[in-house]
RNA sequence: GGGCGGUUAGCUCAGCUGGUUAGAGCGCCUGCCUUACAAGCAGGAGGUCGCAGGUUCGAGUCCUGCACUGCCCACCA
């Protein structure tokens, strides 16, 4: 059956069937493995996007680099889990349904509870594949058999049963506080979304009468409508200008109401007037401040950012249109000192942006810190390692100033709390399943708490409930703790530290089952593993993708490169490509289409590669899918996994020993980049390789042997070759690039694939007796020589149909064996008459060319520019002059001949002999020219 | 206010633990449809590695300071 491919690569519609075929074939499903399987684990946790999502740049460079390093592992052998899933992003996912329900004219109160999260479940229903629709063309080797979604039946018990543990160990508490309140999300949200941002305000100077006295006391506010739930002002103690004010009272303006002049570190002597309004109700400092004071919490503002009763006569007014009153009001009764421009950092919704609103309200929290001090531990003695490293800083510091987690949103969509109010006596019952009656009086009329858990609370649990906790599940004996977390640094407090809280607290005592091979992302040499509850035992953080011109992509900004567009242009493959050559890590990634546009170029190339290659092999009628000599499919060529050594790849010539000798040390290269996580380094290696040694030499080299003349004992072996190199070489590039590679790989065997995948074949290593130092040499010499040939045949304008006679001279008699026993790559490759030895140097002619090893003369009768010649002659000259004083400057250096290690000062010296040489040979071309 | 990155060719970026003459892609210039590939091939131009010191036999690489730039964290009215 020939082989029929098209001149150019088109990813679309291949791309898809592949798509298509890893997930119906479940090529990727991992069964639970029985006890006493003793292959090696890897398991990675999808960080699950919200299924309200949309597939954006971060969620492809994520599942990217995941891709890579699960197909690496699975291609080496391991048993490999990749377990998606999607969250069910509690406000994103509210935010979203409502906003439907506006469309018909709707309101999510006026539809009640149960019919809205009906109305949700229905959306997540019809919707909610989106984005794993969109994993799926990425062509993400998941385990789709074990999908699951965050407010799956089971793992809502799971976060149940957190609660009511965390609860039970008094590590939940309630109780009115206060908390970032998003007035139009009407809930509470935690310090972590409120996301900080500097706008040009106002800053206000009141004066509040001071009780029994004309004097008055002068303070400072970026929000005066909250004055009027003042309770007290404050000074410091060391501000001598309030000392006789101390005990006093004020009276505060336009509610006339009396307040104590209190002494609190809270006010700062050089910060404005030194003396600070206290509103408990609407500050987190002044809420401390009144719990040291014993101070009432007068609330003022409500659910809606709308003043309230206490707000008297502005009761039902907007924050804002409030504000604007209050201050006229001041204004106009001779309260208002001043007004200033003043830059203040205005806290707002991560989600919807609205300025959010300090208040006070009941909430749940988590008492954070025995959980934080033992995830500390884990990453503190090695349990867990975090590359880059610079995050493991990042990380400890957090762990240790931080605050207590508000756990509890206003929501109606997410995870209800387990916890019900006795209407009778009010006691609150915390339980797993909704109790018949109150154990404390036996009423039997029992609310549940209307409020839902943070969405972080029950994906901070997946890296065991995934696995079936609570049960002792088969499952969470191998799987647990998982391999590796990738991940943004964005969520790494929202997500990555508390997966490790929840760890380390529920899966004390755990221990992964022993007779499992320890999978390591790190290779070996790792630091013996000290916890097993631990999450995960590697995390590697990657950078965020910008735009080309590095700004964050935002929808509100509208430079949201959309992948699925780059991908639709380019393709899958290319767009993979380039966030992984780009994945340097530590840095950021500036999305640049250009480089994509390269990598397009780059499966063309392949591509054409292959046609060339199936060209050959259709012709002499080899097969491989019955391979001529005992090779198992996907072996390395020249060796196995077991290191036996097999037939298949023939080192006859000279560029078939340096194939395989770069071929192997690449495979070495790459191996060790991608188990540091270096994706980049392991993209450009392969690349390198593929196309500027394999196409641009290798293909080139052989062509001779492959020709229709040629004789068929020296055609198949080359064809064999050919093939033995281009199976290694797609296996090597599958993790990076799985679609091309596979759809190759199948055309390889002519549909009589060995194995259902390229993906389940055997990931190329490396075999050090395959390295032949000689040969890379001897192949370096040849290259140099024929690229010098063209340089010379550039200069003197020589038409490239024009072949012209080339003398050579070779200093070294093995080096004149090996040119001549490779004369006619280098005549057909440089386009070269006859190639004619001489035993004299050459580099003074005219029309020559050389290095310190050879000289080549070109006979072809043109004028040379002399004077140009002259000129770049003595800029190369001045190069190499500068080459030798610095380099006899250092061999003249007692020091640098003492200090420097020995290969560093023997190639310095060998360095310097060519440098001579060189010199010796410009020098005379210039005597020759007669240059000034 | 603390902390962390970045600054290398016109553009986008590599350059790991200091060791030959600092690399790639794109762009640019010259020439080629050489039957795998014009999404290609051959050749070429282009860099005082942000600035100033220091350590070292040796610095793009390590240290200090500065400048510009980006990010994270923080309750300063």
């Amino acid at each position: 059956m020939p082989h029929d491919l098209p001149k150019s690569y088109e990813p679309g519609a291949i791309e898809k069937r592949w798509a298509e075929f890893w997930v119906t074939e479940k090529l990727f499903s991992v069964p639970t493995p029985p006890p006493g399987e003793k292959r090696p684990v890897f398991t990675l946790l999808l960080p699950p996007p919200n299924v309200t999502g949309r597939l954006h740049m971060g969620h492809m460079l994520n599942q990217t680099q995941m891709d890579i390093i699960v197909r690496w592992h699975r291609m080496r052998g391991f048993i490999t889990l990749w377990l998606p899933g999607t969250d069910h992003a509690g406000i994103a996912t509210q935010m979203m349904v409502e906003r439907d329900l506006a469309k018909e004219g709707k309101k999510r109160r006026e539809l009640g509870r149960e019919k809205f999260i009906e109305r949700v479940w229905e959306w997540k229903r019809q919707y909610g594949g989106a984005i794993t629709g969109q994993m799926k063309r990425l062509g993400a080797s998941v385990d789709w058999d074990r999908e699951y979604f965050t407010m799956d039946d089971n793992l809502s018990r799971a976060v149940r049963e957190v609660f009511v543990r965390l609860y039970e160990e008094g590590l939940i508490y309630r109780g009115k506080y206060i908390v970032n309140w998003c007035p139009r999300c009407e809930t509470a949200i935690s310090d972590l979304e409120v996301k900080h941002e500097e706008v040009a305000g106002k800053l206000w100077e009141i004066r509040y009468p001071v009780v029994g006295s004309s004097e008055f006391i002068t303070v400072a506010t970026t929000r005066p409508e909250t004055m009027l739930g003042d309770t007290a002002i404050a000074v410091n103690e060391k501000d001598e200008r309030y000392t006789h004010l101390h005990g006093k009272k004020v009276l505060l303006p336009l509610v006339n109401r009396e307040i104590p002049i209190i002494v609190d570190d809270l006010a700062q002597p050089e910060f404005g007037t030194g003396a600070v309004k206290v509103t408990p109700a609407h500050d987190p400092n002044d809420f401390q401040a009144g719990l040291r004071h014993n101070l009432p919490q007068i609330d003022v503002i409500d659910d809606h950012a709308r003043m309230n009763a206490n707000a008297g006569p502005y009761a039902g007014l907007d924050r804002y249109e409030a504000r604007k009153r209050v201050l006229e009001d001041l204004r106009a009764q001779g309260f208002l000192v001043s007004e200033k421009d003043y830059t203040l950092s205005l806290g707002k919704c991560d989600r919807c942006e609205t300025v959010v609103e300090p208040r006070l309200s009941e909430q749940w929290f988590i008492r954070i810190k025995p959980l934080a001090d033992r995830a500390k531990q884990a990453v503190e003695n090695g349990s867990i390692t975090i590359v880059p490293e610079n995050y493991r800083q990042i990380y400890l510091n957090w762990m240790t100033n931080i605050y207590d987690w508000c756990i509890s949103r206003q929501l109606w969509w997410g995870h209800r709390i387990p916890a019900w109010t006795c209407e009778g006596c009010k006691e609150m019952i915390v339980a797993r399943e909704a109790p018949a009656s109150c154990a404390k009086c036996g009423g039997e009329k029992l609310e549940q708490v209307s409020d839902v858990l943070d969405t972080w609370f029950s994906s901070g649990l997946l890296p065991f409930t995934t696995l079936g906790w609570p049960e002792k599940t088969r499952d969470l004996e191998v799987f647990y703790p998982n391999t590796l977390m990738i991940t943004g640094f964005d969520i790494l407090f929202f997500w990555l530290a508390r997966m490790i809280m929840f760890g380390c607290h529920f899966m004390q005592g755990h221990q992964q089952d022993a007779a499992i091979e320890r999978a390591s992302a790190q290779a070996e040499g790792e630091a013996e593993q000290k916890d097993d509850s631990v999450p995960f035992r590697h995390v590697y953080i990657h950078a965020l993708v910008r735009d080309a011109e590095r700004q964050k992509m935002s929808k509100t900004k509208g430079n949201v490169i959309d992948p699925l567009e780059i991908i639709e242009r380019f393709g899958t493959d290319a767009t993979r490509f380039t966030l992984a050559a780009m994945a340097a890590p530590g840095t950021d990634i500036a999305f640049n289409e250009s480089r994509t546009e390269g990598y397009r170029a780059f499966a063309n190339k392949i591509w054409n590669a292959a046609r060339f290659m199936f060209m050959n092999v259709d012709r002499i009628g080899l097969m491989w899918g019955q391979p001529p000599s005992a090779v198992q499919p996907g072996q390395s060529p020249g060796s196995s996994r077991s290191g036996e050594e097999v037939s298949i790849f023939h080192t006859a010539t000279l560029e078939d020993r340096w194939i395989l000798s770069r071929f192997n040390r690449v495979t070495a290269e790459v191996n060790a980049a991608l188990a540091a996580y270096r994706f980049h380094e392991a993209a450009n290696r392969v690349y390198d390789f593929f196309w500027g040694e394999f196409c641009d030499w290798y293909l080139e080299l052989i062509k001779p042997r492959l020709a229709e003349n040629s004789p068929a004992d020296t055609a198949r072996p080359a064809c064999e070759n050919l093939l033995a190199l281009f199976d290694a070489s797609l296996r090597l590039l599958h993790p990076i690039m799985p679609f091309i590679t596979e759809e190759l790989w199948q055309a390889v065997y002519e549909g009589k694939v060995p194995l259902k995948s390229i993906a389940l074949a055997p990931y190329p290593q490396s075999d050090e007796k395959r390295i032949d130092l000689q040969a890379e040499t001897e192949m370096a010499v040849l290259q140099d020589l024929i690229v010098n040939i063209r340089n010379v045949r550039a200069e003197l304008k020589v038409e490239p149909k024009v072949k012209v006679p080339v003398e050579v001279f070779a200093a070294e008699p093995e080096m004149r064996a090996m040119i001549e026993a490779n004369r006619g790559a280098v005549e057909r490759l440089a386009n070269v008459e006859k190639l004619t030895f001489v035993d004299h140097s050459l580099a003074r002619l005219p029309g020559s060319r050389g290095t310190a090893r050879f000289d080549v003369h070109i006979i072809f009768e043109r004028k040379i520019d002399a004077a140009a010649e002259c000129e770049k002659l003595k800029k190369e000259l001045e190069k190499i002059e500068k080459g030798i004083t610095s380099g006899q400057r250092q061999l003249g250096n007692e020091q640098f001949l003492a200090k420097a290690p020995a290969n560093v000062v023997d190639n310095l010296r060998k360095q310097q002999q060519e440098l001579a040489v060189l010199q010796q040979k410009t020098q005379s071309k210039l005597t020759e020219l007669g240059c000034g």
